[in-house]
RNA sequence: GUGACCGUAGCUCAGUUUGGUUAGAGCGCCGGGUUGUGGUCCCGGAGGUCGCGGGUUCGAAGCCCGUCGGUCACCCCA
């Protein structure tokens, strides 16, 4: 083959595809409940969305971006995440009070891929705007919560954290880069660059952060108000029965996070990146792309690791598979599925006319509950159940009720 | 961007140590045994530029050089 698709990009093929199928629909289902409304963004962005919104000295802007001018000559970049696309929707449609939003879609980072980790993967997210109260910080964390148990994450855990806001965020940095500056000894290369672009991430560094165990952490300065909002969405957590877990150390990449940040992690996924999802509030963000001051809280799962943890068993493929005994009844099989599959029914054949053995053959492998045979009497069918090995033969107009 | 490992059938791999005739297995696929019946068993069949290019050699899947691709990890993050 020399046709390949792009590095660090994957065609997602049956029987994988099948539980891509459940967990999308699943997202659906409970974004509803929630009282998500479905927002579709574009899939490029004019760059200033993501270097203004999600911070210039971050990594994801300085060198993860796949970005192009087109040939009109604008700057663009494919979305390396969604809250930033979101927000400037929100601000472009003129959008006042609350606005609660789902979404779902590809993502594109440039980065050397390896396992859960690629140039193109899927997100699937929601974004509550309009609002500061912590109770939209704990239902945004408790629906991702509520999703990932029910499509069955083996080892889930929660982490939350707050990382303070506009007000309280300067003393701490201070503070962490005074304690910061005293260890720089042992600091690696990476870390003593990010210590005055970017200090909050050195906590999030393998290597150093075991040297630094006494650094200060910013729960140790929230202020009144960020402190408030932390304790309320701890409490709401609890009486919601979110098992969750503080993280004073849990800082997130991008910059325009303030408040609470959480992660999801699958703690039994046997690789590197086994974080499945993550948000935060991000009250400064619509300000920062130009905006008037929306306050918000967001999430995004990353399907393509939802998978690789092991989400979901797959079930049975298909309800019936209509199968020929002789070759006068090929013509009319067609026939037999569409009426089957306009009353709803899962129903496939084989058009090749191959052997009735060979049939049977591919309703197993498809794992198709019934089969129905056609024979040379047009009038009677014969209807086998698959995994009892039941069958009978029926009149041709009753064939839906044995199945 | 850095490092390590790996490229032989659709998939998983053996064969490379000691170069030697037509390159093998399992699974999968197609057909048959069972002349209208799957998941077990048996038989047969299709399917391979040994990643690509060059070099060494009487002879290269194997040795040497280069190149492309993949995987995992660092970094970063979902």
């Amino acid at each position: 083959m020399t046709l390949r698709a792009p590095k660090g990009t994957d065609d997602i093929l049956p029987p994988i595809s099948a539980t891509w199928r459940r967990l999308l629909r699943a997202w659906s289902a409970w974004t509803e409940r929630y009282g998500y409304d479905l927002i579709i963004t574009p899939l490029f962005e004019a760059v200033e969305v993501f270097s203004r919104g999600v911070g210039e000295f971050n990594e994801l802007v300085e060198k993860q971006m796949y970005t192009f001018n087109d040939k009109g000559g604008r700057a663009l970049a494919l979305r390396p995440e969604g809250t930033a696309s979101v927000v400037r929707s929100y601000l472009q449609a003129g959008a006042a009070g609350v606005w609660k939003v789902a979404y779902e879609g590809p993502m594109f980072r440039y980065e050397r891929p390896q396992a859960g980790r690629r140039r193109q993967f899927h997100q699937l997210g929601v974004e509550y705007l309009g609002t500061d109260s912590p109770l939209a910080d704990a239902e945004v964390i408790e629906l991702g919560y509520r999703y990932l148990t029910d499509v069955k994450v083996p080892g889930l855990v929660v982490l939350v954290n707050s990382i303070g806001d506009r007000a309280c965020r300067p003393a701490y940095l201070d503070a962490l880069r005074s304690y910061l500056r005293e260890h720089e000894a042992v600091l690696c290369e990476d870390s003593r660059r990010r210590m005055e672009t970017n200090p909050m991430r050195v906590l999030d560094c393998k290597v150093c952060a075991p040297k630094l165990h006494d650094a200060p952490v910013p729960t140790d300065y929230l202020c009144d108000e960020c402190e408030r909002h932390f304790t309320s969405v701890k409490e709401q957590l609890d009486r919601l029965g979110v098992p969750y877990r503080p993280a004073p150390r849990l800082v997130r990449g991008l910059d325009y996070y303030t408040r609470t940040a959480f992660e999801y992690v699958a703690t039994d996924l046997d690789a590197a990146q086994n974080a499945v999802g993550g948000g935060g509030r991000y009250d400064g963000l619509a300000e920062t792309l130009g905006g008037k001051p929306v306050p918000g809280v967001g999430l995004a799962l990353g399907l393509d690791r939802i998978v690789l943890a092991g989400a979901e068993p797959d079930g049975p493929e298909l309800d019936v598979f209509v199968a020929t005994a002789t070759t006068e009844r090929v013509r009319d099989v067609l026939t037999i599925v569409s009426q089957l599959r306009q009353e709803g029914w899962r129903a496939d054949f084989d058009p090749d006319g191959r052997s009735l053995k060979s049939q049977f053959k591919q309703a197993a492998r498809r794992n198709s509950r019934m089969v129905v045979i056609l024979g040379d009497d047009l009038d009677t069918v014969t209807v086998r159940n698959m995994s009892t090995g039941e069958q009978r033969d029926v009149p041709t107009g009753e064939v839906t009720q044995w199945l």
